[in-house]
DNA sequence: CTGAAAGCGCTTACAG
DNA sequence: CTGAAAGCGCTTACAG
C-alpha cells in the first residue's frame, strides 16, 4: 500500500507538504507540481480513517431501515444514497429486520464506526437518546431530541376521505396495520376519519394488526365478509394505512367477489408503482419520497456542521390515480 | 469521546491490557474485571477505524449495484446485507445509477476507506482489475480475475422455451433489453434459441435496446403490431430477459387486445414478486437470488481470509407460475 | 501476566 | 513556505 510517506519521499518534500496539497492548503508551485506527479505515479490512494482519526470526521453516514425489500424504504435509501453521494458522504447501508436488538446493534455500531451521522427509521427510543453526541435524523418518527422528517399524514387521510366522497363513495371505511408504535398511520386514520366527520359520511376502522411477518389476510376476508349482505359490501370506499395493505384488501375484494372500483373505491398510502418506476400499482396517496430524502440528508449534514435545523419538517402529499378509483 | 486511555486509567492498568481484554487475550482475571467494569461505567465504545489502522482490516464491504430502486438489486442487497452482518461485517451501499464514471469513482473510494472486500455489479473492467489487491466477488458478471457467483442463464432461456412448448405454444418470440456488455441477458436467449431448435419450434428474436432510461415500449408495440394479421398475433409465446421487460410487454398485448394467457402465453426473467414478498407478477425463470448473496457473502470472505473459493459459481434457476401461462 | 514504547497513516500547530 | 514532531485511538512485539 502506498503512503503519504511515500509520497514524500518519492517527491522529495516532508510529509506536511504532501498533506497539505492533498488538502488544498498553499504549497510552493513547484513543490505541488511535485507532490501531483509522484501521487500520479504511484498511484496514491488516501486512507480515509486515518485522516479521520486526526480530524474527527469520517464522511460516513449510516441509514437504518427497517429493511430495503420493503419497496418504500428501497426507494428512500435510494434517494438517500444518491444525496449523500452528492455531498460527498458515504452511506453505511443498516437493515434492523424488524429487529430492536438489531436496532441496537447498528445504533452502538454508528456510534463505534464513528460515523458522522445516524438517518433513517428505527423505533428504538431509548438506545437512540444515548447517541448522544452524534447527530440524528429520523424520517416518519418523532422522537424526543431528535429531528424529523416526516410527509403530512393527517392531510394525506383527509385527501383519502375526500377523493371517495367526491368520487361517490357514501359509507367508508379506514384499514390499518403495522406498529402502533409509529404514531404516523395513526395519523392518517385521524385525518381520514376528521374528514369524514366534516362531511357527515359514516366511517369505520379495522386495525389489522401488525404487518411484520405479512398482512392478517384472513382476518381481513373475514371482516369484508361479515360485512356483506346479498352479495353487497356494506361500505363502498376503502382507504389503507400503506399501499401494500391496499393490495393485499384487493385480493380480498376479489376473492369476495366484489368489483373494484365499480362497486368498492379503493385507496392506499404511499403512491408505490410497479417495479418502482411504472404504474401506480394502486389509487394512492403518493408521499414525496425523493423530497424526504433530500431534506432529512441537507438536515443530517446541517447537523454535523453545527448548523440550525428545523426540528420537523412536514412535505407535502398528494393523491395520485391507479385504477382502484372511479371517474 | 471515551477512549481506551481513560479506560486504562479508571482500571488503573496500562492501555496494552484493556485492548488485551476488548481482544480476548488472556488477562488476570482480577484486571479483567476491573476493566470491564471500568468500560461499562464509562460506556467505552471501541473505535474501530484506529484498530483497522493498525490491523488493516475494517470489517466493511462495498456493495456496488446500478441502483436499488430495480426491485432484482434491492433484494440482492437486501440479502446480502443480511448476510454480510451474520459475518459481523458492515455493508457501505453503492450505486453506480448505471453510470461508468460514479462507477469508477466508487471503485476507487472503496480503496481509499479500504474496505476488505468489493461486492456487486458493475462493469467497469479497466479500473475493476486496477483494485488489484482488494478482493472483488462480481454477480452476473464474470470479468477477467474476478470471481464470479451468477445463475444458470442459458438453462433458464432452457426453460422458458420448455415451459411454453410444453404448455401449447408453437411459435416463440424472445426479447431482449439492457446492456449488450451483460453477456448474461444474451445467455437466456441462447438457451432459449437452442431449446427451440431441438424441439424444432420456431423462434424469433427482438433486441429492444438499453432500458436505463426504460423501456422501448414504442418499438415494442410496432413490432408486435407488424407481426399481427386479422387481429391475431403470429406468436403464441413470448420470453423476455427479464420481468420489467415483461411487463412492459404484457402493457403492450393488452394495448394491441391480444389476450394473455389465452392467446399468447409470457414468461419473464427473475421472479420477481408483487411488493418484493407477494405473488409473482408474472410467469417468470425466478434466480435463486437468496442463494446468489449467500454464496457472494461466502466467497468474498474466503478471499479476505486468503482462502481458497472457485471462480466461478452458478446457481439453478427455477420456473414459476404467475398467470401469464396457461394450465 | 503486565507495562512502556513504537507504529499504523494521517493532520496540524510550531519553529525556522 | 517548509520541515520536524506530536498526536489521533488503537495493537503488538519486547522487556521485565
Amino acid at each position: 500500500m502506498v503512503t503519504i510517506k511515500d509520497v514524500a519521499s518519492d517527491a522529495g518534500v516532508a510529509v506536511g507538504t504532501v498533506s497539505k496539497v492533498l488538502n488544498g492548503h498553499y504549497v510552493s508551485a513547484e513543490n505541488k507540481r511535485k507532490v501531483e506527479e509522484s501521487v500520479e505515479r504511484l498511484g496514491y490512494q488516501m486512507n480515509y480513517y486515518a485522516r479521520g482519526l486526526k480530524t474527527q470526521y469520517t464522511y460516513t453516514v449510516a441509514v437504518i431501515v427497517p429493511d430495503i425489500l420493503t419497496p418504500f424504504f428501497a426507494c428512500l435509501v435510494y434517494y438517500i444514497e444518491k444525496e449523500l453521494y452528492r455531498y460527498g458522504y458515504r452511506t453505511f447501508l443498516c437493515q434492523s429486520m424488524h429487529d430492536a436488538e438489531k436496532d441496537v446493534y447498528y445504533l452502538q455500531l454508528a456510534r463505534q464506526n464513528k460515523v458522522d451521522g445516524i438517518l433513517g427509521i428505527t423505533f428504538n427510543t431509548t438506545e437512540l437518546s444515548k447517541a448522544g453526541d452524534i447527530p440524528v435524523v429520523m424520517i416518519d418518527r418523532h422522537l424526543e431530541n431528535s429531528i424529523c422528517v416526516t410527509s403530512d399524514n393527517f392531510n394525506g387521510g383527509e385527501l383519502a376521505a375526500g377523493q371517495l366522497i367526491d368520487r361517490g363513495s357514501r359509507n367508508l371505511l379506514f384499514i390499518r396495520s403495522g406498529s402502533l408504535l409509529s404514531s404516523e398511520t395513526l395519523k392518517r386514520g385521524d385525518g381520514f376519519a376528521a374528514a369524514c366527520r366534516e362531511r357527515k359520511i359514516p366511517c369505520q376502522v379495522l386495525d389489522s394488526g401488525d404487518d411484520a411477518g405479512g398482512y392478517n389476510v384472513e382476518g381481513i376476508y373475514g371482516y369484508l365478509r361479515e360485512h356483506m349482505s346479498g352479495g353487497k359490501l356494506e361500505f363502498d370506499g376503502i382507504y389503507t394505512s400503506t399501499d401494500g395493505l391496499g393490495l393485499a384488501v384487493l385480493d380480498q375484494l376479489r376473492r369476495l367477489g366484489i368489483q373494484v372500483p365499480q362497486e368498492v373505491q379503493l385507496i392506499g398510502h404511499d403512491g408505490m408503482r410497479q417495479m418502482n418506476r411504472g404504474a401506480y400499482l394502486l389509487s394512492s396517496i403518493a408521499q414525496p419520497i425523493e423530497a424526504m430524502a433530500r431534506a432529512a440528508v441537507e438536515n443530517v449534514i446541517h447537523l454535523i456542521r453545527k448548523e440550525p435545523v428545523e426540528e420537523l419538517t412536514i412535505l407535502p402529499v398528494k393523491f395520485v390515480e391507479g385504477g382502484t378509483t372511479r371517474e
